[in-house]
DNA sequence: TGTACATCAGTGAACGCGCGTTCACTGATGTAC
DNA sequence: TGTACATCAGTGAACGCGCGTTCACTGATGTAC
């Protein structure tokens, strides 16, 4: 044995720095508030020792991570904006097949949604919802998301006619709708069914609607 | 005087018969907590306690009226479908001069949620808000609110050559974008501002997208 | 490498408080005769 | 119309409970020498 490995129990994280560790307690507080709010609950009406308990820490301990609850509200919409930029790179890697690519794009776009369900389910309902510290953190980043699609489309040659304003607009819409039929989708059963079946057959032809009203937008028309 | 008036005390209603009074302390509850919700907060973190001191009434009360949180919830429901339904009403008797409809329909919209603030705020936030159940509810007469538009569309011969199917898609579509403009205009301050003016616009420029898809849609075009 | 000290993530007891719900009640309104 | 009784919307005390926050603490991890 040329060099010594860590130790087991270090790799598997039992023993770790202490900012590590830390870093992990940190983590379970925001995986505890978004479990909380999947089984029905605002983010407002979260509990500090409620969420200390479903994370398996004492109540007092919440104050090494997080001022208060708003603080921690932040920090989820941190985290569901990262899960959305995300979702961009993911969808761009993809690209290639022009065939079809909505169609496409909305089988992606489902399967990621799934696969990071809580985070959705979080931006999807405190994008509209009870804290306004929250809900102008969340408008914040959905309207960057909106400009990174916006330019994305660009870089596509996708709708050249349009201005940028115009098709910031457009994607606008187009992040609305996507996150609404997220709210939509993880209403449902976790598995395929009829009924998702549908909402996805809805979502396409939305999202085919829009495309077809920005392809005959015309930038210089009626002053709108 | 050839008929006795009732007493100045029971056309001022501050003497009325029990069941009268009964139906406005219900109000007063449903009152108290939509502007508790107003102040920032989502449905699902109010007390009964507090509705009830808001109301103005002992915590014991409430059972009068409503079994839990929940029934009231849903009562606020029906309100805000209410509110909904007379809405189109009120625009369908403004019809009459097509010129700049969308712009006026817009208008006309404004000025709406102004004036019932407190129901669209719990519409546009519970609509993909905490409560599974009030959000059930919601998304029923939202959809039904399409339906009821999508008729109106029939009726004025908007959109003839789309499906009752399509038609109802494209409402639904303008619903969640009306919903939506209400939510970013209720997180302004009442009076016009630039900022109003700006979110206008750009709803009025989604909108006319939306209609300018509808108008380009085949629904014999390639299945979707 | 070993030792002595500092740091600080997490603990556990304690506080005052508002919660939802129960219960027996009050007294004005409504009804029967 | 007047009287006697029933109804029931709203009251107020009481309950056990979980809340957010404070505080002094423990003991493993980190650091300086």
């Amino acid at each position: 044995m040329p060099r010594s490995q860590p130790p087991a129990a270090e790799r598997d994280g039992l023993l770790a720095t202490r900012g590590e560790r830390k870093q992990r307690t940190r983590e379970a507080l925001l995986d505890a508030a978004l479990r909380l709010m999947a089984e029905g609950r605002s983010f407002t009406s979260l509990g500090l020792r409620e969420i200390t308990r479903e994370a398996g820490v004492v109540p007092t301990s919440f104050y090494r991570h997080f001022r208060d609850l708003d603080e921690l509200g932040l920090a989820l919409v941190d985290d569901g904006a990262g899960t959305l930029r995300r979702l961009l790179r993911e969808a761009r890697a993809r690209g290639g097949d022009y065939e079809d690519l909505l169609r496409r794009s909305v089988a992606i776009y489902r399967d990621y949604v799934r696969e990071h369900r809580l985070a959705f389910l979080f931006v999807a309902s405190e994008r509209s919802g009870g804290s306004p510290l929250i809900r102008a953190a969340i408008r914040t980043e959905v309207s960057h998301f909106a400009s990174e699609l916006a330019q994305d489309l660009r870089r596509l040659n996708l709708l050249p006619h349009l201005s940028t304003a115009t098709l910031v607009m457009v994607c606008g819409l187009v992040v609305d709708t996507m996150l609404n039929a997220a709210g939509l989708l993880l209403d449902l059963p976790e598995s395929p069914s009829r009924q998702e079946e549908e909402l996805l057959e809805t979502f396409v032809r939305q999202l085919r609607l829009i495309f077809l009203g920005a392809a005959a937008w015309r930038d210089d028309q009626k002053r709108s």
